[in-house]
DNA sequence: CATAATATTTAGACTAATCTAACATTTTTA
DNA sequence: TAAAAATGTTAGATTAGTCTAAATATTATG
């Protein structure tokens, strides 16, 4: 009955997985988790007799409705966490996820919901990911890149697309958190380097592929 | 270098064994974990390899300074996140073991210590018990039995002696919780239950063996 | 103080999660 | 389409943490 971690941590990769492509490969999992296949194929075969996952040697799986929803449920406390780690907490979005990679597996649906409510049930993490409802149900708020927005558009930042530490660290330092509203003033012809304003506040430049990179939705 | 969950719980049952006696023995700790004897010894082996307690063959062990580190640690994160989930999350003072079990073992020195600041630095955590600081060292506050206190004097709740699930419910049901300031009106002479009232509201009577079983500090 | 009771350790086994090496199947491609 | 490449599985081993049963050491007691 109780799930140990690595079963989490598998039921989560292959959700991951599926959202690309429904069915997933043994490959692709021991990628994503760092382990090497034959692990991951006999891992395969017990969630197999646990009905977490439809697998039939050599073809690939899938997950079942109650696989789908343990991942689903580690994706929402993770992300919870995260989000729990920045605004509560004080850290910098690059510093939150080794943390959040424990907590997620922290069990207790009261704990997880009263963390909901204390953070205003929030749509997406602080790297725009969504995150899920308790009933495993992800909102459909629609981002879009920062440099599809009009200029004198006012648009709030809800995440980031690729979300390496360098970046992370990099939106940090010229002052670009999650929940900031920016205003884009001018786009440069020539290089397509936007001119923005963060909070009303001061101008700052970014380049082309750093407004490809953040994530807005239009307010 | 890592430690499992399984080491830092037999040092932190280990560390709380020493308290009370210097020299823990086998048998001790297979009843605090509910494991069996057999199962100590082989671990006791393997803390001894790590440098984490002295120990030899039928002679009982003690921890160095690096096993008691190591227990201390566990402890104080424990205690701490046992006060945030009352304190930050609401949760009553019998909710919260079970799921500190867990959250001690959360590995980030930064996220333990912000949530010691976040928390006031705090001398002991819900159930009175002593949080230590970032060093190991627990402060002495010296708590006293409510029923130890002079009337008309007001003492600060700091926890209870007996914390079973039921005492802890009861005073939550007649409205007593940590930190709650309490005067004591009139004892009775023939059988000492204590008509008190809880921050200047209204009175409440409780038993002796009540009484004995609440600690405060003297303000 | 000899023996009975208790405590502790050793030996051998099991499970979960991992590995490597060898083998099997599927897919790609010349 | 047959051979080569890529992908996936099986077999056998390892480690951590647990168990039971048997052996041994220590402590208590008649």
């Amino acid at each position: 009955m109780k799930n140990s971690f690595t079963e989490e941590n598998y039921l989560k990769a292959i959700y991951k997985l599926s959202e690309r492509d429904e069915l997933v490969t043994t490959t692709d999992i021991a990628t994503m988790l760092d382990i090497r296949a034959a692990t991951v194929t006999d891992m395969l075969k017990k969630l197999a007799v646990k009905k977490l996952i439809r697998y039939e040697r050599y073809k690939g799986l899938s997950l079942t409705e109650k696989g789908r929803a343990i991942g689903v449920k580690i994706i929402r406390k993770h992300r919870l966490w995260e989000l729990f780690l920045v605004q509560k907490m004080k850290f910098r979005w690059d510093e939150v996820h080794e943390i959040a990679e424990q907590l997620e597996h922290i069990q207790s649906d009261e704990l997880i919901n009263r963390l909901d409510e204390m953070l205003g049930f929030p749509k997406a993490d602080p790297h725009g990911d969504p995150i899920p409802d308790k009933n495993g149900v992800f909102g459909k708020t629609r981002t879009i890149p920062l440099n599809q927005v009009k200029p004198k558009v006012v648009s709030v930042v809800a995440g980031v697309i690729e979300n390496s530490n360098t970046f992370l660290q990099y939106l940090d330092k010229i002052g670009i958190a999650i929940g900031d509203k920016i205003t884009i003033h001018a786009i440069e012809a020539y290089d397509q380097s936007h001119r923005i304003s963060v909070n009303q506040g001061k101008e700052v430049f970014i380049s082309e592929s750093v407004a490809k990179n953040i994530l807005v939705v239009g307010k």
